[in-house]
DNA sequence: ATACTGCATGAGCGTTGACTCATATAAAAG
DNA sequence: CTTTTATATGAGTCAACGCTCATGCAGTAT
């Protein structure tokens, strides 16, 4: 028997990662840090709609924010997950990206034959 | 701008993944093959419940269904889904599960710490 | 044919989730 | 102090989702 506190965390973490719009906005971010404003442009998402999903990203630990004047710019605190999240997306990395590639991420292409959606 | 195409597929996989009691059916499983019956047990699951979420598992291709008389065996199509998922959930695998151990991944455990959750 | 077991499916329901609108705060500029 | 720019937040709406109930279908047995 599967416990529930084994297998909830698992899920809080998808949660946190399967909307479209939160993905585009962490590949926006990428390896560097952007402000609101930027991601904004990159995303072609209405400010408010932006800020809604960045509070849950950066109060799991995901995103990191600091206030520099009238700007907030975010980051991913964890680098590596660009490289699994543009792994699983097919997409390449930007050249300024591929520094500090500890380890690709081909141990998860395996997921995208499930990726294809009934449309 | 990041493309609908590109991060939708990545969206649908996650969805897959998110609900609490799929991922449980899917470690019931494991690399094994289970009956439904089976899973409810395992999962302490009603048995409506249990076929209900093993559709969309199945029609994504990430589990598959044989039926051999009156029992449908369940099984997980690819078995190093199982290594990832165990490894995120921070729990070893069975014994019998340890072979064709191609590569664990512990290149995804960084993500373990955003799987807190404010309750 | 009937009955029983194993599993699947459609309809209905409550809850969660994504989104928008209006408004609030923070910093800078005039 | 007022205005403007950059970002955050609460309330409300609508759709999607998870779940249950009732029922249907497949296989087996009598």
């Amino acid at each position: 028997m599967i416990a529930d506190n084994v297998v909830e965390p698992v899920s809080r973490l998808f949660k946190l990662l399967n909307d479209p719009n939160r993905l585009r906005i962490i590949l926006a971010i990428g390896k560097s840090s952007r402000t609101v404003s930027e991601i904004m442009q990159e995303t072609d998402l209405p400010q408010t709609l932006v800020s809604f999903h960045l509070r849950p990203l950066r109060e799991s630990g995901m995103l990191s924010a600091e206030r520099r004047g009238p700007f907030v710019y975010y980051r991913v605190t964890e680098p590596r997950l660009i490289n699994l999240l543009a792994s699983l997306a097919g997409v390449p990395l930007k050249d300024d990206e591929k520094r500090d590639m500890e380890f690709p991420f081909p141990p998860m292409r395996f997921m995208r034959r499930w990726m294809k959606g009934g449309e």
